[in-house]
DNA sequence: TAGCCCGGCGTTTTT
DNA sequence: CGCCGGGCTA
């Protein structure tokens, strides 16, 4: 077995492999091969004999996953499919439906996604009389995510809010409180509380904890720069006892921490489990030379990273390039030509070029000039299949039929098919429902006496029977033939089939195709195939479109989205200040080195050729603007796009009148802390005059030389963080630390 | 109740 | 520039 993983492996891919024990960390530079190593590693496991339901492997997306899963199984064709790899996610779900006894919680629960989230967040709004203008609904979402994030309850919300006078806070803290109670009674959980309430229960029942540590004796970690403070509590409680922990990850290319991942838990790793292995993975297997020092300068930018070298072996060609173009429907043209296969001879695939933006209104423009050229290309991650509103419509009819006290589900299906049951009826059903403490349907018989009229009870009686008869098929009909009666017997299907526009039939198209993987659920021998079953699968696994649609086609889609990719050939657009680094996120030195890390990204994708293109003029939502080149291509290595000069003073100009804008927005409200922390390091920098600023190397008396990366808050309470020669972080209180300006 | 119009708003979105 | 949500009217 030695053998032959040092035969598939380089040295340090298989240094990584042969440590077994232990915590270790994995630092896989872009295109290093980071997948193999991880599979080898699970492989050289079992090979010693450590039993595959003893492992477990964790990673971010289902895609991932599957694909580790695949490798795995074909590495060790006998035991490697009994390999527990699975997301955060779906191993949360499982663990919390196997335990649920022991943890007091009901198995059957469902999953609410981001748009049912904010469903009842509205509902919670309203029900506090907060005022949805001033709180918009996506900040609280959002606020609420977070704090599950980092294993909060409403309770520390509301106390933090209370020691900072944040009344943002606070009405976050309000409206979490009630969004639980409510998702607790409909016996569903979000995204956050899967996570939660798994770390949670393991810390409540230590025989449990027991349990899962000794089950999993081997642990691993996939993009551990994305984890966030709950899934980092997971794995650390998990693998407590005996510390064999494995993650893999690259702290440049952390770029969801405004999703609450948090990159210390990369940067930190080594300070968490002191007694740490770490091995770095330098030889890239992708990129030209060219493409990979473009990058790797960009990238050496930031601060915040340990520092690692990336070389390849790959023959050089002319391979980096900057497109300048004189607005955004020139950009596009420029890239189109570039793409005409003819331009290539033919050389490349139309599947062998990608187009990325930082932000998805940059694609019309692109599509418009495709179009014009004829070129195919697919978007990817506009819309998702599972977020389309018809798809929506009828896995909400079956989520009723699971829960009729969805009430979630319940309102998105109480009128489609139009049945003459309006606005105005279910609100007051809804009304009496709160004032009653039943769910809408457990009020529906009520109608009467809650004040509706006739008409709207007439039609409220036959929905009832309606979903009264779809819950009496439950039992003895499959999810299949269930779904193909709420189309037909809810009229769903008859109403798009009288409208008949090409936009109706192709969401009977979409329909039909929902009964088809609904069918491949039910085939598939491993699946749970209860509806329980079904609707659970689902919410985890939203699947994108599927894969062969960017067969033959240019492929066009956000950074974001990029990553874990790679093409022959990558444009990436826009490339101006203030798209990309996009809006203040120059001004705040966090924000500009996570863009500059999704830069990186981009940049990294690219197997051959890469432009990076900008334009001189944009129209975006619009509005023209005029911006000066992206920073990131003079970082790049190319310096004539971009003038200094020119570019200081537009900065100046920029916060001067943001200052301007914020004058203008103070309206003697509720200040939101969200403002207050970004907003931070523009007045610090401009406010105090103390010596220490960003990027001053420093003596400390204790930990030597380092370089202050980071600065909050002013006067005696001025913060720094600094990061020390030996890589080692420090927050300190600059009023505090002896430092020493060297 | 349903359909229309107007105004506000717009970064990224693995599960 | 387009989308979505709220409010008004038939």
């Amino acid at each position: 077995m030695k053998e032959i993983l040092t035969k598939n492996l380089n040295p340090s891919q298989s240094e990584a492999v042969l440590c077994t024990e232990g915590p270790l960390i994995i630092f896989a530079g872009a295109g290093t091969g980071k997948t193999r190593v991880i599979t080898h590693r699970i492989a050289y496991l079992l090979s010693l004999g450590v039993k595959p339901w003893s492992i477990l492997a964790v990673t971010f997306t289902n895609k991932a996953a599957a694909e580790m899963k695949k490798r795995v199984a074909s590495l060790i064709p006998h035991s490697g499919a009994d390999v527990w790899i699975s997301t955060f996610h779906s191993f949360c779900a499982y663990f919390l439906r196997v335990e649920a006894s022991k943890i007091n919680l009901n198995p059957d629960f469902l999953i609410y996604d981001f748009a049912d989230q904010k469903n009842v967040v509205k509902d919670c709004m309203k029900e506090l009389n907060i005022d949805d203008k001033k709180f918009k609904i996506s900040t609280i979402t959002d606020k609420i995510s977070r704090a599950k994030d980092d294993l909060k309850f409403p309770s520390d919300v509301a106390a933090e809010a209370e020691r900072a006078g944040n009344f943002l806070g606070a009405a976050t803290a309000k409206i979490y409180e009630l969004y639980q109670k409510k998702l607790e009674r409909a016996g569903v959980m979000d995204f956050g509380d899967l996570i939660m309430r798994a770390v949670s229960s393991l810390r409540k029942y230590p025989e449990l904890l027991k349990h899962y540590r000794e089950k999993y004796k081997y642990i691993m970690v996939d993009e551990y720069q994305d984890t966030n403070h709950a899934q980092y509590m997971l794995i650390k409680l998990m693998a407590g006892g005996h510390s064999n922990i494995c993650v893999v990850g690259d702290d440049d290319q952390s770029v969801y921490s405004w999703r609450g991942a948090d990159i210390n838990n990369i940067l930190d790793f080594e300070k968490d489990y002191p007694n740490a292995k770490s091995v770095k993975l330098e030889q890239n297997y992708r990129s030209t030379p060219k493409i990979l020092s473009a990058a790797t300068q960009v990238v050496k930018h930031n601060n915040a990273r340990i520092s690692k070298r990336l070389w390849t072996q790959n023959p050089d060609s002319e391979s980096v390039s900057v497109l300048k173009a004189l607005n955004e429907n020139d950009e596009a043209e420029k890239i189109a030509d570039l793409i005409y296969p003819n331009t290539y001879n033919n050389k490349y695939k139309l599947s062998d070029f990608a187009v990325f933006y930082r932000i998805n209104a940059q694609s019309r423009a692109i599509e418009d000039a495709f179009r014009r050229f004829r070129i195919p290309y697919a978007i990817r991650g506009t819309l998702r299949f599972y977020d389309r509103a018809e798809i929506k419509d009828i896995m909400a009819y079956l989520k009723l039929i699971h829960n009729p006290n969805d009430n979630i589900s319940f309102k998105r299906v109480i009128n489609i098919p139009k049945r003459g049951i309006g606005k105005t009826s279910v609100e007051t059903l809804e009304k009496f429902a709160l004032l009653k403490n039943m769910s809408i349907r457990q009020a529906m018989p009520f109608a009467q006496e809650a004040g509706l009229n006739k008409g709207p009870i007439k039609a409220l009686n036959s929905f009832a029977q309606l979903i009264k008869n779809f819950s009496g098929l439950k039992e003895n009909n499959s999810v299949k033939s269930l779904a193909e009666k709420v189309i037909k017997d809810s009229g769903y299907l008859e109403e798009l089939e009288t409208e008949n526009t090409p936009e109706s039939k192709v969401k009977i198209e979409n329909i039909q195709e929902l009964i088809s993987a609904i069918d491949d659920f039910e085939r598939s021998s491993s699946n749970d195939k209860s509806l329980a079953g079904y609707l659970t699968q689902i919410s985890l696994i939203s699947d994108i479109d599927s894969l062969d649609e960017s067969n033959g086609r240019v492929t066009l889609m956000t950074l974001h989205l990029a990553k874990g990719l790679e093409f022959d050939n990558v444009f990436i657009c826009g490339l101006e200040e203030g798209l990309f680094p996009i809006g203040e996120s120059a001004f705040n030195h966090k924000e500009l080195e996570e863009e500059r890390r999704l830069m990186y990204v981009g940049m990294t994708r690219a197997r051959k050729r890469l432009h990076l293109c900008w334009s001189a003029e944009r129209k975006i939502f619009g509005k023209t603007i005029w911006n000066m080149p992206s920073r990131f291509i003079a970082e790049a290595g190319f310096k004539d796009e971009f003038n200094e000069t020119e570019y200081n003073q537009k900065q100046s100009l920029r916060s001067f009148n943001r200052k301007k804008a914020e004058i203008i927005r103070g309206d003697g409200g509720a200040p939101s802390d969200y403002e207050i922390t970004k907003d931070e390091p523009l007045y610090a920098s401009d406010r105090d005059s103390s010596p220490y600023k960003i990027g001053t190397l420093v003596l400390h008396p204790v930990f030597g030389n380092g370089k202050i990366v980071e600065k909050s808050g002013i006067g005696n309470d001025l913060k720094l963080v600094v990061l020390f020669e030996n890589g080692q972080w420090k927050k300190l209180l600059a009023r505090i630390a002896k430092l020493t300006l060297i």
